[in-house]
Order: C-alpha cells, then sequence, then structure tokens
DNA sequence: AATGAATGAGTATTCATTCAT
DNA sequence: CATGAATGAATACTCATTCAT
C-alpha cells in the first residue's frame, strides 16, 4: 500500500485519467471516420463535434493535425495489421491468406492511408515505423508463403501490393463510400488474379519495397 | 478532335475575341496541371497565376469551380478519348490495344479524374455527358474485340476497368508524381494481367457501367 | 521585512496549511519573473508551469490575474522598499544613498511595474496603498535629505524619480535583460546628474506626485 | 523627405493602384496610432476597423504583423528624423538643436519603438536599415555639435540618447497617455540637463551605438 | 475585356477559466 | 487541497468571390 503510494507520487507520467483516455480514443475514432469520409482536410471542429468534446481539447490530446494523423494512421495499420495475422494464423491456402487479407484491410479503410500519408506530417516518427515495420514483415510473410507455394508471381514484392491495395481503396472525396465497396472487391479480386502465378506479362519498372514508398510519400 | 469538341462547348453566340480564347486555353491548361498536382482545392489565385492572368478573368471565363472543374474533366476525357481511337486505329492485337489504352490514359493523368469528380459540380451538363459517352463507347469497343479475341475474361465491364485504372492512376496529394509513374505502370500491368482470360477466380459483386460511377460520384 | 508584510496581507482567517503557504510563495516568486522576463500577459498555465503547481492550484490562491498582479507588485514595491532603507541606514552621503537606492531599485526590475501596473487591476487594494505609501515615504525621505544637503535641484518630486526610474529600468518585451543592464545604469547615472543641483534648466509642467500616477495608471 | 523614402520603399514594378495607395496609407496611420496607445499586439481587425478597411486588405498590404510593425518603426523613425532636420537647419544653439529634437521626437510617439521593435520582425530588413542610419547620422551630427561647442559630455554616445529616449518616452501599455505627456517631458529635460558637460559624475559601462542596441532587441 | 483590389465568411489555434477526480 | 482535463471565447489568417479601375 505504501510503496503503491509511493511509487505513484515518484512516477513522473502519473496514469492518465480515466475520463482522457475515454476521450482521447473517442477522437481518434471520430478522426478515423471523418478522415476516411471527408479526407484529412476535414475541419477540427467537426472531429471534435462528431467526438462529443470540445475543439480544445483536441488539442490537448494532439498538439496539431499532424500528431492527429499520425495516430489514425497508427491505428489503420495496426487493424491492417491483425488481419494480418488472422489470415495467416486461420487460412489454410497460401494464397486464399493472401486474398482473404487484402479483402479485409479494404474493410478496414487502409486506403485512406494514401491521403494521409500523403499530408505534412512526421514521416520519421518510431510509432509510425513500428507500425509500418509490423505491417511489412506481416505480408512480406503472407507473401513469402504464397510465393514458395508457387501460386504468387516472383516479379513483385510488397511494396506492390500494399500501393496498389492503398489506390484501389481509396475513398473518393466527399461521398459515402456505402455503395462503392461492391466496385472495390471487384478491383481487388481482378488484381489478385494479376498476382498470380504464372505471370502472364513481364512488368515494367523494379519491384517496389515500403522503403521506396516512404522517399515518395 | 479535341479542340473541335472544345469548340463546340464555347459560346457560339458572340463570336469571341482572339485573345479571350487564347486567355481560356491558357486557364483550363494551367488548372488540368494543377488539379493534376495539387488536386482540385488548388487557390484560384494560384491557377490564375501561373496561367498568367488576373483572378477576375478566370471568373468571366468560368462562373465558378464547378465550372473550371467540368471543363477540365472534359478535357482530360477528350484526351483519353484520343488516345483510344489511336490505340483502336493503330494496334493490331485487340489486348494489346487495350493494354496500350490503359497506360497511355494513365500517362494523360486520367487519375486526376477521381478528386475532380467528387467534387461538387454539375454532373449532368450536357458537355460532361458527351465526353464521357464518347470515352465510354470508345472503351467499350476496345473491349469488345478483346472479348470477342478471347482474350479478356466475360465478367468485366467499362465500369471496372476504368475505375480501377482511375484509381491506380490517382497522385497522391501533394506529392510531385515524378518517380510514382514507375509503379503506376506496373500496378497497372498486373490489372490488366488480371482481366485476361480466362477468369482466374469468380468475381464479387455485378459488373460496373458508368452509370453506377455517376450515381455514386 | 518583506515575508512580514506579505504575511500580514495573507487572509488570516482559516490558519493556512504549511504546503499551501510554501506553494504561494512559489507562485508569486514565478510569477515575479517571468511577469519580468515577458511581460504581465504571460498565460498562466506557464507561471503555473514554472511554480511547479497545477493550473487550478494557481487560481486557489489567486481568483484572477489582478490579484496575482497585484500581490507582484507589492512584492517588487517592498524589495524596493527594502533597498531604500539600506540605502538610508547605511550610507553617509545623501545623494550617494539616493543614487545607490536607484540602481539597486533597478537590480530589483522595479521597471516591471509599469506594465504591470498599467494592466487591469484593482488599484483601490489597501495592500497596494500600503506598499505605496511605504516606498513613496521613504524615497522621499531620501529625496528631503539630499535636498536639505543642497544636493538636489529643488523643483522635483517623488513622483518624477519614480516614474523616470521606472521607464528607464523597463524590460523590452520578449528579449531576455541580460546584456541589457550595462545600458540601464549609464541611464539612471544620467538621469541622476540631471536631478543635482544647482538645476542646469527650467522644467516644463509642475512636479509630479504618486497620486498623480495613480490617476493615470 | 518621408514621402520620398516610403516611396522609395514602395515596389518599382508595376504602378500602384490610386485607392490601394489611399488605404495602405491609412492602414499604417491606424497602426501607428493604435501600436501607440496599445502595443504592438493589438487585434488586426481592430486596426483595420480604425483604417476603415476590411481585414483581408490589411493582408493584402502586409502579408503578417511583422511587416506591418516594420512599416510602422520606418514611418515612426522617419518622422523622428524630420524632425532632427529641422533642429538642425533652424536652431542656432547646438544643445539647443539637440534639446529641440528630443522633445519632438518625444511628440511623434518614438517611444512606441521600444515594444514594437521588441516583437518578432525581420530586423535585417534593408528598410529598417535604412530607416536606421538616416536617423542615426542626424542625431549623430546634433550631439557633435554639441560636444564641439563643449555643451556635451564627451562620455555619451548616440545609443545612450536614443535608447533612454525611447525609454522615457514608452507608452504605459492600455492607458490613453493624454496626461502622461506632461511628464515625459520633464523627464526628458532632466536627462539632458545629465548630459550637459561639465559631466557631473562617472559612467559605468560604455557607450551604447544602434549597433548595440540591434543586437540586443 | 482584363485586371488589381477589397471583402466577409470560414478555419486553426491559443488561453483564461471552470469542472471533475 | 491539489490537480489534470475540458471548454468556449477570442484572434490570426486564408480564400472564394465581388467591385472598381
Amino acid at each position: 500500500m505504501v510503496t503503491a503510494a509511493a511509487a505513484e507520487r515518484s512516477r513522473p507520467v502519473p496514469r492518465p485519467r480515466a475520463d482522457a483516455l475515454r476521450n482521447r480514443e473517442r477522437i481518434v475514432a471520430a478522426a478515423r471516420e471523418m478522415f476516411v469520409e471527408f479526407g484529412p482536410e476535414v475541419p477540427f471542429d467537426e472531429i471534435a463535434r462528431r467526438a462529443g468534446v470540445g475543439n480544445a481539447t483536441l488539442y490537448r490530446h494532439f498538439a496539431d493535425r499532424a500528431e492527429l494523423i499520425r495516430e489514425v494512421v497508427c491505428s489503420v495499420m495496426d487493424r491492417a495489421s491483425e488481419q494480418a495475422e488472422r489470415a495467416l494464423a486461420e487460412e489454410g491456402d497460401a494464397f486464399g491468406a493472401l486474398r482473404r487479407f487484402v479483402h479485409a484491410a479494404a474493410d478496414e479503410r487502409i486506403g485512406a492511408l494514401c491521403p494521409m500519408l500523403a499530408g505534412d506530417f512526421d514521416k520519421e516518427h518510431p510509432d509510425l515505423d513500428e507500425a509500418r515495420d509490423r505491417i511489412e514483415s506481416l505480408v512480406e510473410e503472407l507473401m513469402a508463403r504464397a510465393r514458395t507455394a508457387g501460386q504468387l508471381r516472383t516479379d513483385v514484392a510488397v511494396g506492390d501490393l500494399m500501393v496498389a491495395l492503398s489506390q484501389l481503396t481509396r475513398p473518393l472525396p466527399g461521398s459515402g463510400c456505402v455503395n462503392f465497396d461492391q466496385f472495390v472487391h471487384r478491383h481487388l479480386q481482378l488484381f489478385l488474379d494479376g498476382l498470380q502465378a504464372p505471370a502472364r506479362s513481364e512488368l515494367p519498372g523494379t519491384a517496389a519495397t515500403l522503403e521506396d514508398l516512404r522517399q515518395r510519400a
């Protein structure tokens, strides 16, 4: 009892308050929804309203737009990573696991990453690196299995899949994405068919890694 | 061809002055470049500056952003239509013509249509209908030939190709697209491989027409 | 002396707790430093941070900015009064005592009073009257001695000295005052030379008392 | 003279419109008044209102607060320079000319320079250098004449006078300066008396040039 | 017709102050 | 008592659009 109290007092970061944590979660959730729907330029006041907090509360949690975007980006990546892990764990067929991940990632609105990554924010932040490394290694594993099974053409790399996946699932700005999804899954399916071995054409350029994307975005 | 179409769209009534016409062309050209590079939200003053005219001149030619966007959309579509016509005329192999068109359309920045179409503008305008009908029928012809030749899977429609094409070539907001292109052509190639007959999987949803897109955007 | 005066000013009623008193002192000290350095507009949160307390604690001790400013003003005046008392007690030469006080008051940042007095706060508060009366009578005594000794021109009053002293030592907003001090003491010295008898010119206006300043500020 | 200098500062390129020039003048005039009265932090909207223009017009003429402050600073310096020129031209007695300039500069609110110089703005701008060089050389000339005539003590430099002058005439924030002026001229007179030869005391520190001030401010 | 200038409405951001733990 | 969190009101700044030359 005494030691616990002393430890709490001596800690420099004294355990965030429960309601503040709840607010933070609600803000991130609201931001994710609105970024996906309207792009990363949405007014902060709208995000705050949707989250049910005052606008200044948002600034208490995230010093600027960049910080909020980063948090949402990491959150989306993490959710996609979870999907990748499930696909790896639960799917028997190697290419089937890849398919499952791609469609699941689409449902997690991974396409929203594109416009968000393009905005001004610190692309060197460790949280971001961590989230990217995680998703990258998981997708690499998915692709490696499919390649080993002879189901995936050999001239594609992680970056190829991730960028195309992001682009094909990228929301149309200003539109509710409701009936767009049905098309998206068709396009993904077609793209996946193009990924299958044997290769039906020779690809231009060189295989893209996530590193290349970091340079560009 | 494109100039003819554009001329038809201009006011036929009071015989436009030569310098006014030149200004109009320069504005559309500047807008196309900037829309592609920065998205359709670019400040009007910047477009005017790039075009080398005063901002009010821009308003003289285009009552609002919607009108300018529409003009640019039509212009991009027209240029893509030209590419489709050339592919039809000059390419022997049916699927090869389709491939050629897809890559050429990418170079014409057809991906910029997506964010532009999403903005608020009158999607019922006759100019737009005309340009869309033109590109649609041309692409349909390209696809029909490939299908007839047994090179194209039978469960895809024009809308599938056009939307995926737009999405895959869509510029990343805020970034010079320079080194992005090399990836884009890879993705297009993979997608085209997925379009080839025989179909490697069953597609979800139903084949998309351009009509469906009009509803959505 | 200053602690005694400060203690008298605190609520005598409910017997304040020891840590609360310590907090109050730390807040006043922090506020004095920051007012001098950045002016009286500094964010309350910053003062609280420098004092090492939460912002709400600050409000517990001082209902609003006016109250805090008043406390700091009194504190600065008290410290200057102490200097005046020492000069009176320890300095043999009458004008030398005046000189010593002026330079010592400058080092106590008495110039910070000007911007602080200008802000909105209750200039009728008894604490303020008390502190002002104290410094005024002390400076009057210093001047009276010098005048009696024939060292001080006869057409100047306390207000003349106090205002000029405050103005000449007033910090430049936004700048660390480090190397400014060396100039300040030169200016004070020149002003003091102008105060010496015999008068070298006829002064415009009338001799200023501290009462006049109260009206104005 | 001042108009000439101001004209030189304007863009030589596109020939400014008449009404725009009038607006610019009104904005600078309004800003000068309000900076003197309330300090350089006054809301831009208030300046615009006083100038009788919309707030955005203010931004058209001055990209940010720094630019407006710079213009006002130059304007105040130019007006003081004019006073120095008149004193040099019209006053027979050397020290009399210096006295006249000092009091006239006070009436031109030269004290407002202090808080304005402290704000964030580009202290390297050529306009500023020009205005400072002008006032500096004029005051140097005034002081040189008085020194040559044996009327000015030899251990003071331009910076000593300019800083003390600015400080002594510096407006009290938040107060209309109406009845403050009568005191100011007394203080200036006392300071001037202290400047007269023969020196009545030895000055601490070293003579200040305007260069030193540039470093500090 | 063409243009530079003016404007008001909208957004981001800060900060004093109140509230809940 | 002490505190971190929440909030709304204020301000800076941008940009589409209209006005005057």
